[in-house]
DNA sequence: ACCTGAACACCGTTCAAGT
DNA sequence: ACCTGAACACCGTTCAAGT
């Protein structure tokens, strides 16, 4: 029966990103936040100098999750633990897909270096040669964070509206894929592992056969 | 000298665009643009239902211009011109970074089906089996448009972002590539274009030598 | 240090009224 | 049909005041 605990910075993040993941980020206001954490609409403004900081503290705690979705790698050769980090990073984006209009507003992919140094060390471990590595560590994030961007941005309407798009289409294969968004889903995961195998196998030399 | 004609559609959509452009969507609003028209702040309410109807018009008449942007292909192979559009997609795009947000609230990809099935048939002549097109588009489109949205969302400050996190990745390759937002610039289009050669040639079967 | 409540400027939208 | 101006609910932000 102690009074509440203050509240800490991190408390409205949470509640921030949980809520915005019910309603979206239009519904996400002080107001409405500051209702459903039971302060008013203006306590916020102790933890947070304006709403794009939320915004972007919103996005760099979502990202920060890869890491630890990624989990455990050992045994795994270049190759593999890039493209489950790729896996990674894309069903993190895909937990929150009403937050994702947001990403921009935080420093891009996340404040951590420790995402860019890590892939990077993949890329070279896997056969890069050193002095193009950053092209295509670019080439690598656009691909997996674009790709999660253009799949999910738009929930919770996305899937069905690309069902209708490419139902209008109009041709056999594409009236297969549009008859439920369930289908459209699927689909998307499965375009997605395709690129991804592409890009790894495009930019890494082929791997040694297993001696 | 005579009265101004009653203004179109179209002139609210074009105007909003340019002013967009200028200011970003956060600045965008029915009393700014009225403003710059010359007209109330609820002038545009005889034209559009309500505000996402404004954006996903904007978003409609920017991606319309895209064959356009792609001119004359006649002469290019099929897989010359699948990257051609690709670039132009993406040209079209970096002409109106600060529009790319609202790319959502519109029908995903323009509302134009034209686009689809042009790629579509391009992959088919380049080899593509028939049984799969429908995901090796939706890879493809991911890929331009994903890779768009990553690389210039969050304009203007988007190059300066990318370039503080690289500068902070700490060795010597980044270093290099993060010296000014103009190199940060070349290298996200030299990271497109490798980008876009491994998909094309991952997916399309190697061209035949030309005979 | 953290939170409240009043206040202010601004925004999207509605609606009655004008031409 | 197209546009105006008043009105309303709502939002982000500031600030003086409370504990």
């Amino acid at each position: 029966m102690g009074r509440r605990p203050t509240l800490q910075r991190s408390d409205f993040v949470a509640a921030a990103i949980e809520y915005a993941d019910e309603v979206g980020l239009d519904g996400l206001t002080w107001r409405t936040l500051g209702t459903r954490m039971g302060l008013s609409h203006t306590a916020a403004y102790s933890h947070f100098r304006d709403k794009n900081e939320l915004l972007a503290a919103m996005i760099n705690t979502v990202l920060s999750g890869i890491p630890e979705r990624v989990g455990d790698v050992s045994g795994l050769t270049p190759r593999e633990t890039l493209a489950h980090i790729a896996r990674s990073a894309r069903a993190v984006l895909a937990d929150h897909p009403r937050i994702i209009p947001a990403l921009p507003v935080a420093n891009s992919f996340g404040e951590s270096t420790l995402l860019v140094q890590w892939v990077s060390a993949l890329l070279l471990a896997g056969g890069l040669p050193e002095h193009d590595h950053p092209i295509v560590y670019q080439a690598f994030e656009a691909y997996v964070v674009g790709t999660a961007v253009h799949d999910f941005a738009g929930a919770p309407n996305h899937l069905e509206r690309r069902r209708l798009r490419y139902r209008a289409v109009g041709t056999e294969p594409f009236d297969v894929v549009s008859r439920t968004t369930d289908e459209i889903a699927r689909h998307n995961e499965l375009a997605f592992e395709r690129g991804l195998q592409v890009i790894i196998d495009g930019f890494l030399p082929a791997p040694p056969s297993s001696t």
